[in-house]
DNA sequence: TATGAATGAGCCTTCATTCAT
DNA sequence: GATGAATGAAGGCTCATTCAT
């Protein structure tokens, strides 16, 4: 009964979120494999190499997040509700994986440019999970959907941030309701719908 | 008729924005000396480490951002006026400072605390620019103000990210344009002016 | 039959110690790894830093040295034994350790006041090993005996670095007379037995 | 009325004994250049090179040592009184140059051949002036001169070093009182002068 | 599969020395 | 003579990656 194979490739994505999120680009796979017990070696029987390790751990988040938002835009037939469920998934994120906030918005440390890439995909597959929803209840609009979706992604991101690097103190149901209260009558002015 | 070592000392954040740039945290003083010319102990006589010298980079590029806001912002007394001036200014200074882009809107890459620290205080005091024109313009309000102007500008960093990694095609006016379509309605939401 | 962790570490300071000897603190990492045929890193797997290393040479060998004593010094009861033994024991561990004399007998070369109280203490405690023996054999005494002691290795240490140093030509057993030929009458001065 | 060259030049030693004192091979030309108030290039004008110039201190201190040595032997025409003079000009020396004492009694610290050899040669010039001094007074004698001499100022080194890294407290006068009390006798063993 | 000792390329930083002014 | 900016060789140390067990 050992333990399954995809248990442990999750253990070492735990803990490389948790090395990364206290030393950034600077964590080293030593101390990743000493925080989940195992020995250096073993890592690389599941990841090929540190970036391959890093670039899955954010596959990993963001894919979940990805589902996440889309079980909960299901049912949603109101642009309101999509903005709504796009601010609360982000601060939601946030909350639960506070170290990964700079990487994660950041798009990729340790710098290569494969791995900016394919995080940039990832978020991308992410977005258009909300993009999808939206067109689904918008009538057609002269404002380009995904510009839109974007500066109010922004606007979250922007806050969240804010938040959490100088603020100090984050709370993600209060964020998310400052957000809101700024973001809806945004999307109102640009659907043209007058409440 | 020698330089001036000012000069010198901007040469090297010239060289030094072009290699972090390209390489993220992973440039190295070697290849900064190179593009710069001189030998690698000569950077050290002006910077004395390598964090130093990327802090004074970002120290340098946002006190200047904050200057050139600061004349902009001079005899603006609309609120729409600030935003429009916000917006410009991200916009161009994107433009000039491509590389920077990741680096400058969030968060300081080569990791130590202190690093994120001084980076944080710089864009603080650039933000500090905008909030005392903002706050000079409009009536009291009952939304917070640097709420408002964090969320503004993270639509318009949210917009020009999206533009910069995904599209691939980044138009400064264009892209400042589409940005204040949005910001503009979203002002006079909150201020209450109605046109 | 892999080798014994304890071997590679002794192999480290016999190359360490071969090393030293030949440049002083000049010394590199590169020259000791390559002489004990492995790889700079493995070195730093078993010594924290270069003077750790040379702590660790120093503390082994005058332990050593210390050990031999102890066992030298057993059954000895009349204080001209203690001093035979001492002048026997400097000269042996000068003929075996030849590179280590300077550092041995001085004071720790590579500069730090750690190492510097690392070396001492180690001296100390070798030292302490023929104090005992000596106040056990002889009746209270109006000269200090810890005085007496260093003054008398000083005698030995002098004409070790003479015949090493300038006349280039260092005979142990020859040496070793030559001293106890000067420090045992001068001891039985000071105990006051008359031969 | 210009500083006369052999001033300078005394300038910069005075200054390299200060620097040497405190960082022992770790010294750097800078640091000595600052304390002489001078330019770095400065010194490569009076010295050749950093080995030069440690040489140069160390030549120039005990040839200062010899020179007051020699006029002190002068009319002295018994064994005990050159002993005397020699415990005595010892622990003047250290109390003077207490920074010198590890280096001085270690014959160079920079490392390289050359310096060790110049030292060495240094004090044995200044050994010399007691020899001469210790073969006028002593008829004939069965023990060789020179042992003697060294193992009797091995034993004030020992004590003198004894005293100032393990005690911490050098009293020269004190310690000099007490080489003796150990040295004349053990010098009347051997001249078989009986008090 | 799992281990962890070993590797060695590569980086930051220092500092003796030079030389144009 | 005097300066000090510039140089660049060299060294300590790190750490991703490999591989024999």
């Amino acid at each position: 009964m050992a333990v399954q194979e995809g248990d442990k490739r999750q253990a070492i994505l735990d803990s490389a979120e948790k090395v990364f999120a206290v030393h950034g680009a600077a964590a080293t796979i030593d101390e990743i494999a000493k925080d989940a017990g195992i020995a250096k070696g073993t890592i690389y029987l599941y990841y090929a190499s540190k970036d391959e390790l890093y670039i899955s751990l954010m596959e990993d988040r963001i894919s979940t997040y990805r589902e996440r938002s889309r079980r909960a835009l299901a049912g949603i037939d109101a642009p309101e509700g999509v903005i709504e469920q796009l601010v609360m998934m982000r601060t939601e994120f946030v909350s639960q994986h506070w170290g990964l906030l700079i990487t994660l918005f950041q798009a990729g440390i340790p710098g290569s440019a494969q791995v900016h890439e394919r995080i940039c995909r990832a978020k991308l597959n992410a977005q258009q999970v909300f993009l999808d929803a939206l067109e689904n209840t918008v009538p057609r609009l002269d404002f380009d959907m995904e510009s839109l979706l974007v500066m109010i992604s922004g606007m979250a991101d922007g806050l969240i941030m804010h938040r959490v690097f100088v603020s100090g103190e984050f709370d993600p149901q209060q964020t998310a309701e400052e957000v809101l209260a700024l973001a809806l009558p945004t999307l109102r002015t640009v659907t043209g719908c007058r409440e």
